[in-house]
RNA sequence: CGGGGUGUGGCGCAGCUUGGUAGCGCGCUUCGUUCGGGACGAAGAGGGCGCAGGUUCAAAUCCUGUCACCCCGACCA
């Protein structure tokens, strides 16, 4: 394959793009890869083409190798399916849809769950045809309220889904971690360094559930992982370690006190020191217990109050907390639905007065840090005042507990105990057993060996396609511009003449045949108006790992090899020019 | 949906406060010089200022309305 600059569909730009943010949408749209046309949408222009095609390509690759089956939906699906199962109604404004000519109504496929179950369902009806997996690479529409970061969340997007059925979960658990192998050879083999972190399986309901995280900046996911490296998980899924059990008898007895202008936690703690200084140490705002309303929406319109207890030196994490309410949605309970709990005094608010078995009735669900023994300051039911030695499992109680706190570095490893770091990523894969959610609303069945019906159980698991070239564009740069891996770099090798000399032009054209002729693809700057400086710039932006010089060391008989990744140079005889660099690109 | 911001040649921007009929850089065309780190000179092509009303002798500039886009947040398999 051979590209010449001077005829290339090709225009890179001198300036940042002025609604680019993120490195990886900068440098895509600088180095002419692609251009916008719509909010999250974009067009491929040949080079990112190029790169896209190597990540689909190997994506295929890894699919193929593990035995799953490719094939192809259509993007456009009609409403019927996704009915079926409610994800019409549930999907809400981030479907496309839209209407044919006799009014029927259709949709831009955001995902294909259904399709593949009834896919399934049509043409396979015994436990012996399974297990089964089958995937396909496909364009996604998803109208997001705001598509941000260029290609990295985009409206129309390409993702390879595949989908697993078995006839138990014993094999789920197989078809799940084949699949697992054959992303982590996937990601391994695209240049891009991840992590796999545990993760809620949100919306599509089942349970184990793992995301593949490029660990980047401009990330829009938030993970936490352990110094040591044992733990990792998306920030929904973190679970805390629950403490030791305190001994009930050593807290003093419970008190209340006036605390009068104490309308913060840091004003109460304040105030604890100076007048209710404790024994042992100075209260600090994890010595508080607050206390927190909400309203609890769920799916048919009904709603419960519910009330968390957490430690005062932390916030509610509402990712976390709807992740574990689901498919509830909380919200702030408003002051109409808090004024039909008479017992309750807003901002001091305190446990006794909440729980199933209290006067209020509501339920009180509390952060596992509030185990028994643990002593606290929080809210005595009446205005001005707070309870302090207020002790968990001796003076109140909880009707649970909930993972609602936000994480913070420094938190325990709930594996070894050491400290947790947060950092951010870039999902890239996300792979969950589903279990058989879609099977029972689309009635996937087979006939087992004894002659009856069995639901199949089914996994589900993606990979983004176009935004892994964000991504590995994300991890994949300098200042300079873009640093492909090889393997999914729009060529092995950018080839640039310099000078006016016309022998240097003849030596380079010949060069890059050659390079060709053994197999490399090649991008050949044969410009004869753009300035050398112009040619280097351009051949650091477009990121090609192997870039060689034809120009002024023709006359000494070299030619220089540059690699983009490390930057080191190399003066290498003409002579020997051609096998060096075939052996620098197939090593 | 809430907050902030921006719409002026292909790209990046100035001009708007204090109305007078649009400018700069990059890119593009032609000629000449140049040729190892985004060359230089000269001559050009290309927009009527998001859209719709209004005020005015006169509107990119003022007023009203509207649309779009970007960023932060909410939302998001």
């Amino acid at each position: 394959m051979l590209l010449r600059m001077s005829s290339l569909f090709l225009r890179t730009l001198r300036e940042d793009p002025a609604d680019a943010e993120v490195p990886s949408h900068r440098l895509l749209v600088r180095a002419g890869y692609v251009r916008r046309v719509a909010p999250g949408i974009f067009t491929w222009l040949p080079l990112g083409f190029a790169v896209y095609r190597n990540v689909e390509r190997i994506v295929r690759a890894e699919m193929d190798a593990a035995g799953f089956q490719e094939v192809h939906f259509p993007a456009l699906l009609p409403r019927e399916p996704y009915e079926a199962t409610g994800r019409w109604t549930e999907y809400g404004d981030n479907v496309f849809r839209l209407k044919d000519r006799r009014d029927n109504d259709f949709l831009l496929g955001p995902t294909h769950e259904e399709m593949f179950t009834l896919l399934v369902k049509g043409e396979y009806s015994s436990y012996k045809d399974l297990p089964v997996s089958l995937y396909q690479i496909q364009t996604k529409y998803r109208d997001e309220a705001r598509p941000r970061a260029g290609i990295l969340r985009g409206r129309e997007f390409v993702m390879k889904d595949s989908y697993s059925f078995d006839v138990d979960d014993a094999g789920l658990q197989v078809s799940y971690d084949k699949h697992r192998d054959a992303y982590v050879k996937t990601f391994t083999r695209l240049g891009l360094e991840y992590v796999i972190v545990s993760a809620q399986s949100g919306a599509m309901g089942g349970s184990a559930s793992e995301e593949f995280l490029a660990p980047c900046e401009s990330g829009e996911d938030t993970y936490v992982r352990c110094v040591t490296g044992d733990y990792a998980a998306n920030v929904e899924a973190v679970t805390t370690p629950v403490p030791p059990a305190l001994p009930l008898d050593d807290a003093p007895a419970a008190h209340v006190e006036d605390t009068p202008d104490t309308p913060t936690i840091d004003t109460l703690v304040a105030h604890a020191n100076s007048h209710q200084p404790r024994e042992d140490r100075a209260w600090t705002a994890a010595d508080t217990l607050k206390n927190l309303l909400l309203t609890v929406t769920l799916p048919d319109g009904t709603s419960y109050p519910l009330a968390i207890g957490l430690p005062g030196d932390r916030d509610v994490d509402m990712k976390r907390l709807e992740a574990v309410l689901q498919p509830g949605e909380p919200a702030p309970m408003d002051e109409s639905e808090l004024a039909r709990h008479p017992a309750l005094v807003k901002g001091y608010i305190g446990p006794e007065s909440l729980g199933e078995e209290s006067t209020s009735g509501i339920r009180f669900l509390v952060d596992p840090r509030v185990v028994e023994g643990t002593r606290w300051i929080t809210g005595a039911n009446s205005a001005g005042r707070h309870v302090f030695d207020l002790t968990m499992g001796r003076d109140f109680g909880a009707d649970g507990t909930i993972e609602a706190a936000e994480i913070l570095a420094g938190d325990i490893c709930p594996v070894c105990g050491n400290e947790l770091q947060i950092a951010r990523g870039i999902e890239i894969g996300h792979i969950f057993q589903l279990g058989r959610k879609y099977a029972e609303a689309l009635d996937l069945k087979v006939l087992d060996e004894n002659g009856k019906q069995r639901v199949v159980t089914m996994g589900s698991y993606g990979i983004g396609v176009s935004r892994a070239v964000a991504a590995i564009a994300e991890q994949c740069h300098d200042e300079l511009g873009l640093r492909w891996p090889r393997e999914v770099a729009p060529a092995d090798v950018h080839l640039v003449a310099t000078g006016k000399d016309d022998a240097v032009y003849v030596h380079a054209a010949a060069l890059a045949d050659d390079l060709v002729a053994a197999g490399l693809r090649v991008i050949y700057d044969d410009r004869r108006s753009a300035s050398p400086g112009v040619k280097f710039k351009d051949s650091e932006l477009l990121g090609v790992p192997t870039i060689v010089v034809v120009g002024k060391g023709l006359v000494d008989g070299v030619v220089e090899v540059k690699d983009r990744a490390t930057g080191e140079r190399t003066e290498v005889p003409v002579a020997e020019a051609r096998d060096r660099i075939v052996g620098i690109c197939t090593a």
